[in-house]
DNA sequence: TGAACATATGAATAGATATTCATATGTATG
DNA sequence: CATACATATGAATATCTATTCATATGTTCA
């Protein structure tokens, strides 16, 4: 231990004040749990592109599917991520579906997304 | 096509404007690879945890180990790929090696993650 | 310099995930 | 009601990823 107290890092010495300032600040294991699981879902680019779209207009699945140039079964699958994460919302009109953004936090998370990557 | 003109989705009549106005403001493939590798980073439980931990203070590899009672090879790789996202930074002090944020956008955008799965 | 310690890293493995293909569900229309 | 159309979904596969294990790198100190 030196003069500071803050050396590392022998198993006696680890900083059990820190710990335990952590450990009264970490949120319970499912909130991280579901913090990870929602950026999970901003973590493919497909689904980016699809959020991307949707800043845009409220777009039906053929639309999405047409404008990104995948399969509907593809855009499909991803929209049931997307919704299920509560990012987007969707709407029946006849045959089609209409799919767009269910709040501004999708902006603002990839606004702050943005914004890390373009420094 | 309808009246109004917004019926879907013959691909006669996909919606050509709209994806016009969708591929103008889409950003490039490059950018969106990298916002989704980003929110990868994001997406991972245990590197959640290892940032909220440096929400407190800065901390050695030993000491992270510690408090998130892992081992100090898997928190050494899960360092690596954070900082290689620019979301940490370190320091060599003696033996010891200590991780510290690398800016304020971490806290923003888990702060605008919390905010949304708290709904 | 050599021993002890803190951290980094490469390879291997087990588990997760995006897309595809085939098909089911649900809706409008003749 | 039967057909065509828009979307959803289950299973299979190929790819990616987090952890573990063994070991390498880099630092301090005697």
């Amino acid at each position: 231990m030196t003069q500071n107290g803050i050396e590392c890092c022998d198993s006696i010495c680890v900083h059990e004040e820190l710990l335990q300032k952590v450990n009264a600040h970490m949120p319970k294991e499912e909130e991280l749990y579901d913090l990870a699981e929602l950026f999970k879902v901003f973590g493919d680019s497909t689904r980016i592109r699809i959020l991307f779209v949707l800043f845009e207009a409220e777009v039906c699945v053929c639309d999405l599917a047409e404008a990104l140039q995948m399969t509907q079964s593809a855009v499909s699958h991803q929209l049931k991520i997307l919704k299920q994460a509560k990012l987007v919302k969707n709407r029946r009109a006849g045959k089609s579906i209409f799919y767009s953004l269910a709040d501004d936090h999708v902006r603002a998370i990839i606004g702050q997304g943005l914004e890390h990557i373009e420094e």
